[in-house]
DNA sequence: CGGAGTCTTGACCTCTATCAAGTTTTGTGG
DNA sequence: CCACAAAACTTGATAGAGGTCAAGACTCCG
């Protein structure tokens, strides 16, 4: 019984926690217990917001902390000699940035606001510290930190060898997706990047995108207004990716405990 | 004195327990202990080699083990539903596979062998457990992984908008320091893969790969027979990816130790 | 209202995929 | 070790997707 309340009590805390600060991916779903989050909770700190376009940090800036979108979004780029930047990672609201910093010590890339954003800043010595004394957590940074190679691998998947369609329709659903996975709408949401920055990502000349979106709309796929994007016919955009199921569909904690 | 020698012996068996499978990556360059190493070296297993084709796991199959190539090469592939396969990694001698099927407990590519293989297979749980009994084996796993999320978005970036010159010099390059790094010729070495693998994996058509390799040598950048392969420009190459040093020339343990 | 940045549209041209033969290499069984 | 079939690779011709250049239309703010 006392045990029984305990573990209500545990899984309130762990939500209330997650919500406060878009923790999810690392609270959930492995069984932290209450004392675990408020460890967690308190080394987490909130930092003021990012405006449009401030950068978190800059390439080559050293690694102390991962990062938690809580509202907003950002992205992720390297900048090549000749001053091109090239979009790597798009962030949005509940999904960490600054694992690809981890083993050098050091940002490899440069983060900047798409939007006015808030964050959680988890500063990595502890978080390590702490992952010793809690084994849930550790695994489940181990978890994020796999589910993160495997989308990037997915994402060059999606890129190799596929039109300048099929690539716009995978970003789309990815994005839903995520935006779903939040419990916002799947079908329609504010694309908080700017056209160029969708093209860039994709490896696409920005009129390229600005044709696709205007195909996609006349085909019925997409309605469009500025930034406000609807999707009208996912089937047909699905079909297109030619993976019915399979893009971004998963989710950590989707499989079953054992 | 002792506390001196007893670090002594612990450096000298953690490189010959390295050297035995090719584990450098997950013992160096972190203070392993002796004794840790020789827990570390209990788990892993040696398995039969496996022979050019033959594969290791397939999608879908359960994730109970990370590998460690020793000597060959795999390739690690998704297959989209119309049976084109689409290769995601080349894994090199010393190189970790299996890392993006942690999260789902399920692997979601297909491991094949390029060429005779042997590795080591490294229990997943056992490791694990390890890990939360050897602080330094699990950020040392922490920094893996965050180097393959770090990999496969220098991949990433690499073949967003790039030509087929670049994407091939980037290639031979990231190949070159990978062979480097075990201690093999940067600018002679034998590609484990066919022509068409390396085409499938840059997103080109074969016939391109053809002649991209007529003019890189007509160029005078490389010199080939069959599978041997020769940088002659090395330069030159570097010039084509535009990035004179900052592809794949980090290495875990570069870092400073603070 | 104006001006900078962003997005759209059109014309053109380059790169690379595709198709179609060849040619060489590889692997296997006699 | 050779012969022969099957892959793998090369080469050429052609076409199409998408990049580039150039100009014009929105849009967002101050």
């Amino acid at each position: 019984m006392v045990e029984q309340h305990r573990n209500t009590v545990s899984i309130r805390r762990i939500r209330e926690a997650c919500r406060t600060c878009s923790l999810n991916d690392l609270c959930l779903p492995v069984a932290l217990d209450a004392p675990d989050v408020d460890a967690l909770d308190r080394i987490v700190q909130r930092r003021r917001p990012l405006a449009r376009g401030e950068v978190l940090f800059n390439t080559g800036d050293r690694f102390d902390a991962i990062y938690a979108v809580r509202t907003g979004a950002l992205k992720s780029m390297t900048i090549k000699e000749d001053g091109e930047e090239q979009i790597t990672t798009f962030h949005l609201p509940g999904e960490l940035l600054g694992l690809d910093a981890i083993s050098f010590r050091e940002h490899p890339s440069t983060a900047s606001a798409l939007d006015t954003s808030s964050l959680c800043e988890i500063p990595f010595a502890e978080l390590e510290d702490l992952a010793e004394r809690i084994p849930g957590l550790n695994r489940q940074l181990l978890r994020i930190m796999s589910k993160e190679i495997f989308n990037d691998q997915e994402m060059l998947h999606a890129m190799a060898r596929r039109s300048a369609e099929e690539r716009l329709a995978i970003l789309l659903l990815s994005l839903s997706h995520r935006f779903a996975r939040r419990g916002l709408s799947a079908t329609r949401f504010r694309l908080p990047m700017a056209r160029h920055e969708l093209s860039n990502y994709l490896g696409l000349a920005p009129e390229t995108m600005s044709r696709l979106f205007r195909r996609f709309v006349e085909n019925g796929w997409i309605s469009v207004s500025g930034k406000e994007l609807s999707l009208e016919d996912v089937d047909a955009l699905r079909a297109l990716t030619g993976s019915p199921s399979a893009i971004m569909q998963k989710d950590i904690g989707s499989e079953k405990h054992h």
